[in-house]
DNA sequence: GCAAATATAATAGTATTACTATCATATATG
DNA sequence: CATATATGATAGTAATACTATTATATTTGC
């Protein structure tokens, strides 16, 4: 993939005003995942994040509310961003199989190269996907907030995957719990493998993860 | 289960002095679960938990260094007693592949009535468990953290069980990766099931949860 | 039963956070 | 060129996350 200038739809229910359309939105967009990725989530500010873009805080107010619905909004670019690498990745493939395999792949193998799509550094993206994406539904306004659609590219591309387990075997009975275990599963074994391997067998280096969600999808929907 | 007087051990790192030991301390944990149940995690101040239980901050704050080692304190007693649980759960059962089925049920079944150990409501901590557990861990020291011991009695829980996977199948290769996935994955399926259920196919009443991590265990073990 | 240790209460204080408000200035658009 | 819109500069406020100090209970050891 090289640097193809496509657009990530975000929704606009997740800011006061569209990030993409302004220098200071992209600078806020790039800055802010750099900083996150470096302070954590909790010690992350607006204030901090204002300091490093030379901007007021108060001009950061007027693209988001408050940290959160940042966070909501980066999560809600890497899952659209995702479904997007997943259509790539099996147009023109016929057999089922192999195109829920090529799926997997993309929900599970860590991403080493920036692709650099626009202003949004995804290896780091990727990073605070990982660390930190679990805070941006864990919340007391979960329900709110998904009425309101803050969710809706999470949803889609759990239900695009799922869809081609369905092609694989149209009687499975659980394929959106299926795949978000493998999402969230892969995610969460990343973070283990680094900072709690007594929780996964996975050693870094080799990539036992995509094997063992491999593993696990096909034994489950080829059953 | 009837009202057992055992003692969870949780680990001294993880307080500043053990609640267990007083009354204050008590009132401490048995109060802070039904506010952080309340209230939701990042609203819940030691402020209001002071004018909850009439006693001033500076004293909880004598007990816990702040609100996130009370929940990591809040996590570790949950696998305490879950582990506990699962030792029950397969003693004398003589059949590996039993004793793993069991294992599994403990894991995934919700926690419906309070089994009134002490002074922790065990429904409302097992509510906690699945919305705020994750943050436990996911924070810029979990290093730090994890070098203290604060996550032990996790890792104690998910390799025994891990280790029932190994007497089923000897060979298999993943059996911590496993189980955590189950662990981790049934909780957030309880979650997805109550807040985006476009995510899941659990729906509220019948128990597709358990139905789909205990197969889950078992087409991975004995393939 | 009393002294000493320890735990808790009462109160105050501080830096930081998470905003909101106001007004001036720059830039884009029609 | 007028108007709208975006940004900058600056200030202010309530709440948060603590720390510190002193007084008063309560427990414990002799």
């Amino acid at each position: 993939m090289q640097n193809l200038s496509i657009k990530i739809n975000v929704g606009s229910e997740l800011c006061l005003k569209n990030p993409d359309s302004s220098e200071l939105g992209q600078k806020i967009i790039s800055n802010s995942i750099l900083l996150i990725d470096e302070l954590g989530f909790e010690s992350f500010t607006f204030k901090k994040l204002s300091l490093k873009i030379n901007s007021p805080e108060s001009s950061i107010y007027r693209y988001f509310e408050n940290k959160h619905t940042l966070l909501v909004y980066l999560t809600s670019w890497f899952w659209s961003w995702t479904e997007y690498k997943i259509v790539i990745a099996t147009t023109n493939i016929e057999v089922s199989i192999e195109k829920l395999e090529k799926a997997i792949h993309v929900l599970t193998k860590p991403i080493l190269v920036d692709q650099s799509i626009s202003y949004v550094n995804e290896v780091i993206l990727n990073k605070i996907i990982i660390a930190e994406s679990v805070k941006a539904f864990h919340t007391k306004d979960v329900d709110e907030e998904n009425k309101k659609g803050c969710f809706e590219t999470y949803k889609y591309m759990v239900n695009r995957v799922a869809a081609m387990v369905l092609e694989v075997n149209p009687l499975y009975e659980y394929p959106r719990m299926l795949i978000s275990t493998v999402v969230e599963g892969a995610h969460q074994q990343r973070f283990f493998s680094e900072h709690l391997p007594a929780l996964t067998d996975s050693k870094k280096g080799e990539d036992s993860i995509t094997e063992f969600y491999t593993q696990l999808v096909f034994n489950m929907v080829l059953k």
